[in-house]
DNA sequence: GATGAATGAGTCTTCATTCAT
DNA sequence: AATGAATGAAGACTCATTCAT
């Protein structure tokens, strides 16, 4: 038995961390134990440990691999130089988000909570997802300073400050998803568009109780 | 040996559940150990075990109470018979949230996600959160329905669909302030109406890709 | 079951240590599992981890402990004001070691070499047994100074030089012990009586050769 | 696949065994695994089994390959027809084995204490180290025969008896260069001729106390 | 002959829980 | 009611050895 091709390795990576992945979100990260793990890769435990030097290495490349795939998905959408409407915007996020979650039984939405919590406990783990949701935060930005521009949205409202609450949106939905059952994109798209078709032309009076 | 006070009782509970929390929020709640909440709470194992049957119990009876705390907080506001405009409301929702937090150093963002976590691996958490939100939602739509008819928010839009998109705003904000840095009341506010406040009259086609 | 006594605890961590040398002599040191020792001190795992952190401290214990019996067996007869002449006392050492070896099965000659050799691989031992036999050869080059002042032993040669070889005279019967079989402390006076005991006036040739 | 020339079968078998003291010096036989024997040999763990039919047989062919040669060094000095004087032979033995262990960064004392160790918990490693030491023990008592004759030591003595206190000496030599630092073979040298350099005449009362 | 990935029994250690006092 | 020493099953991880290539 040579060495092993790189590619056969990084299948095997993937292999243990999708089986990891199975159990994490079946009786949670910690619940979880490396046998469980060992059994569901169909590999013995040495062979596990060849590959992830421990428990807590794997835990880590788990939330990362899981984390960056799904900044794949949405980096196309958030970062387009001519962003689409808020309406149709937020249908192609929550579109993304959900589509994936249905590709190997997976539910996303439980996986993302799961890596929230852990980093609440885990420097390491929240340094990551931090990074990745400020990323996000950052291209909200961005797509309010151009819906500004185009009068999608009122020109008066701090780029920063919408910028928080449509992220907080995308996070909620999330949450909602995993906990209340699938909201749809529809919903969410109209939602959002619900929210923003106001009517009236002054509604500085909004913040007017202090 | 004579039974204790009722109140004795139920102090000796909370001093418990108190010491759990200041150890879940650091460790997690799964890498607690039983000794670490012992140790904190100051009492011999023996002891917590004549209050709760095991740990399962504990973790349960801890997740619950929190919520149920949460929600003495929120449910004034939610509920009140004339709800405030959108942005006070908003702006009065986080800071009660936002106020908790300092109480005693237990970080109530940090909390939630963790049981927002704990119920996708457990049954009955989930049963409990999710209950709890749905009644947030509820409580979301009512105030919609109201909003719409005193002009705040456009009467076009579904009360439902903006109650999901309203509480999703709620959800987010706890995500992001644990994981991102506190929010401010004010940004919530200035955020959920920044986007309220839109100054065109029709906004059918924010939804005109479909 | 209330706190335990100081006496008590000594008590388990003297039946632990004991245990641990009826396994190590048997296997040898790192050969013994911890689930050995467990079963031959017949108490739980858990018990012995509430008297030594792991394995690491018992072994350091382990070893200290003997090391220390062997001192308070062995500093009467090197501290005496008035040492016994050389045969005698090389009988008192030799016998203290004998008779020791006897007490509970356990070859106290084959336990040092295992600490020795432990001594090697182990910083912390080293330093241990290594401050052990200094003191014994200090004791030794003291009871040189007095034999050569009593006409036991020739001025010429140095103290120091002489203690070095008292010493080796006996580390080396504790391995003969070991491995050739025990050496009568009968043997071991007459072995160094009869060194000494030589009639020539002058030897200087000895070390004519350089 | 054809057979390797015997030579070079040869010298593979050595490179692991040097391989294997430089771990075994470092971290002691049994805290060695054979991977660390294995990177140390610049080999592959197929390869060390090829030459080697387990850990046991290769620690067995370490001792006993370690134990040859320093018998190799030792018999010439040792069996030498015309013995040189006690003095200048233990100057010759001291030297051989501290000349030894400057060679390849191996220290011989310190494989030794740990050969001795071994022995206590193998038999058939006690029963290879034993017989070295007899060898040993013959050849001393046969100098000591002819040192008698030749007037360098008391007759009175038994030959056998003089012949273990001077294997004590060497042995005794080796354990104190492990542990307290080297000695000097002229230390050694000048420790035995000055402990057989007494000028009295009748030493009968060395053993007077009884 | 040689490789090194894979195996899985075995190791050390932890920890939820019990129970004699 | 309260204690905390004791339990032992379960966990993470190691390592001597094998075998397909």
């Amino acid at each position: 038995m040579p060495k092993i091709s790189e590619e056969k390795r990084q299948a095997r990576r993937d292999q243990i961390l999708a089986a990891a992945w199975r159990c994490f979100a079946r009786n949670g990260i910690h619940a979880t134990s490396m046998e469980e793990i060992i059994r569901e890769a169909d590999l013995s435990a040495g062979a596990v440990y060849l590959y992830y030097k421990g428990k807590e290495e794997l835990i880590l490349a788990a939330i990362e691999t899981y984390m960056s795939k799904l900044r794949g998905m949405l980096l196309p959408i958030l970062m387009k130089e001519d962003p689409l409407p808020p309406g149709p915007f937020t249908f192609a996020i929550t579109s993304a988000i959900a589509s994936h979650t249905q590709q190997r039984g997976l539910d996303l939405n439980v996986i993302i909570l799961m890596c929230w919590s852990e980093a609440q406990s885990n420097a390491e783990v929240k340094k990551l997802v931090a990074g990745f949701q400020l990323k996000y935060r950052e291209a909200l930005v961005r797509a309010v300073n151009i819906w500004q521009k185009q009068g999608h949205l009122a020109k008066a409202a701090q780029p920063e400050v919408i910028g928080k609450a449509l992220l907080s949106f995308f996070l909620g939905f999330i949450v909602q998803s995993a906990l209340l059952g699938k909201i749809k994109p529809e919903e969410a798209a109209a939602g959002i568009a619900g929210l923003i078709s106001h009517t009236k032309t002054h509604n500085n009076h909004l913040m007017s109780r202090k």
